[in-house]
DNA sequence: TTTATTTGCTAACGAACGTTAGGTTGTTTA
DNA sequence: TAAACAACCTAACGTTCGTTAGCAAATAAA
């Protein structure tokens, strides 16, 4: 709190003028990100789309958001294992639902034969990783943009690193 | 250090009768990590065996050494940046040396015409992020064994989950 | 203009933290 | 057998932490 108040210019005890506490703020950030995760995956619902294009949806969604708030990405990748109960089990409830429906897309790929995958759950946990790290390295002056981010997880996700002769 | 001690059955302060400090368990649990790291993939080295044989052959080593050590893994991962100087520079020096033998991997693969990768630091990055977030989910007890996880992270990066026809 | 509200201040609180000091007990070594 | 050493104990320390209380000043509203 006081790092934060000073980075803020005002006294530590200030900041409670503000807000309840130094956990409603970690429940803030980690709630209001996991808002815009689902929102952002909301607007693409188009299950006629192939399991392809919505995995490259899903990405570039993600990433999307990732890199609109990078600091709220970190705090909510690194920090959410602090969040007290009853909080602590409702976050773990909507990651859950979140890979739940990653784990969708990648059934419907399965069964379309787009998609060859030994394990799913594996398969979305390593999608999911992949998007995750990005908040790691990830810099808005850096040289790559969030849309070749995206481009570039998909295409390596999707088609591996070998050279492919088709 | 109290829960630590809880952990171990003893009080916090006869801890330092065995180390000199807080910081000293961290700094060991990371370097001895690093080194384990950097030990498993000393004994590949075989420039002669094709680069998607040497990624396949470091991402398995990696993913023993993760599961092999599941809580040093955690810790080593998640609380590095605690570590203070000069042993967080020291630390991100090794990080970078892991990744650019990673990174020579990858180049000798596009060289080769193994690889089609469009950013070479990209694909390490993305490679690593599957590795080490597999301390997040792997249990010793699980349905994947770590020759499995290995596999099927090394098939899913090469080849991707798409089909392939070949 | 006065009152209410907001936002910040200082001072302080109780709890938690990492660690030190001195002592005791058990084990090892000479 | 005695001395040295190791490993643990209790008690406590100084520091850090999150937060509260009471107050002042600035701003907004009546």
């Amino acid at each position: 709190m006081r790092d934060l108040a000073n980075a803020l210019g005002i006294e530590a005890a200030s900041i409670y003028s503000h807000i309840r506490s130094k956990e409603e703020i970690l429940q803030r950030v980690c709630f209001r990100m996991a808002d815009e995760f689902f929102g952002a995956i909301e607007v693409l619902k188009d299950e006629k789309a192939s399991a392809t294009e919505q995995l490259k949806r899903a990405i570039s969604a993600h990433v999307q958001v990732l890199t609109r708030n990078t600091e709220a990405s970190a705090v909510f990748l690194q920090e959410w294992r602090h969040l007290s109960e009853p909080h602590h089990t409702e976050f773990l409830a909507l990651r859950d639902r979140y890979e739940h429906y990653f784990r969708k897309i990648i059934r419907q790929g399965i069964a379309s034969g787009e998609f060859q995958v030994p394990d799913e759950k594996f398969a979305v946990l390593t999608i999911l990783s992949g998007l995750n790290w990005i908040h790691t390295w990830y810099k808005p002056e850096g040289k790559m943009k969030p849309a070749e981010i995206a481009e570039n997880l998909s295409a390596m996700l999707l088609n591996g690193l070998k050279t492919n002769l088709n």
